[in-house]
DNA sequence: GGCTCCATGTAAGGAGTTACATGATTCA
DNA sequence: TGAATCATGTAACTCCTTACATGGAGCC
């Protein structure tokens, strides 16, 4: 275990990128690229413009490893080294404290002005937001059918498990915030 | 109802800003990031280099509008105009089909990469990130006590409201995820 | 007189997105 | 031959953060 001292700060995106090093063996950029399009995760979105130079910080700070090219295209593997693996550990067992927050939802964030539009204003926005996320619950439901517990689809289980529990959660809060929002006195000028 | 030609783009922290000087009637932006401040909501954490720049957009795009100087010091207040109400209104009710899909929560996004440590890292992982959601629970629970349904205090608990069946669901799904990874031989090389 | 709060901002920099640029391979 | 896919990347832009700069008011 070396002394931490020019320890490169990584972002959550280079994590992931790590990880996904990890998981999928040595891949070139572009399969990394398309296993985050493939995602349907909200932190998972990511464009050429910040995978590409992601890979570079890795492979800089020793933490991934690119071979040299495998074909005429230019394909480049890259790979996971033991420090990378080290340091992917060290993400994961040791938790900042404010990560346990709420998350920023931009659904709940306009609830907390919807006083400010008509009573039939109000019935609209529970009702859109109720729709839409019962719309991405079931999109997500859907991908989750198999409930292997094979490592293999494990992974992803557990994060659209985590997906549903949270969209779940949302549809209840959305009833009771229905609930108290039945009084019309409510809007405010 | 103006057909909207020219219209500015807003940032979610844009409508957040005009939303508070919605609620809070005319205020400075000294008490505006003040309340910023005051805030536990994730979305919510907001520096002078953004609040300022904020309110300046608002006011040119006359969404808001900042009276003269009020005293010696240059407070300077600011309210919001009809053709902001307006604005907010329609962020409120036209919600773009995306937003409904599950958020990005740091802790599940490193669950997703639990089996690239060994079993006994696995439960530290598991635990440590119960613990953390507990004490976030704990915290918004302590500041949610007054189950008020006056109008004063109702936005503020209809927020807190969402972040606690956020993080109830949390410590479900990690319950769930505990079970799942009872199995020894799911650590992967 | 100095500390804290009120009140205004700017400058530098980091991180990510969109859009573009380039070229090989594969397949209909 | 042309379209889709594989594969690499950069440039400009946006948005936000950290840190700094400035000064008045109130109080101990």
């Amino acid at each position: 275990m070396v002394h931490a001292r020019g320890m490169i700060r990584l972002t959550e995106l280079d994590f992931c990128v790590l990880g996904v090093i990890w998981e999928c063996g040595p891949l070139s950029a572009y399969r990394v690229r398309a296993r985050f399009e493939e995602s349907n995760t909200a932190a998972w979105s990511s464009s050429a413009g910040s995978i590409y130079p992601s890979i570079r910080r890795l492979v800089r700070a020793g933490l991934a490893v690119a071979g040299s090219r495998q074909d005429e295209r230019g394909t480049r593997l890259v790979g996971i080294t033991a420090k990378g693996r080290e340091r992917l550990r060290a993400w994961l067992v040791d938790l900042p404290p404010k990560i346990g927050t709420a998350t920023a939802d931009p659904i709940r964030t306009r609830a907390q002005f919807v006083t400010s539009v008509s009573y039939e204003d109000r019935l609209r926005f529970i009702d859109n937001a109720r729709t839409i996320t019962r719309e991405a619950l079931n999109e997500v439901e859907k991908v989750t059918k198999v409930k292997s517990t094979g490592s293999d689809t494990m992974l992803e289980y557990i994060g659209n498990l985590g997906s549903i529990f949270e969209l779940r959660a949302r549809l209840q809060w959305l009833n009771r915030v229905a609930d108290l929002l039945k009084n019309k006195r409510l809007t405010r000028a």
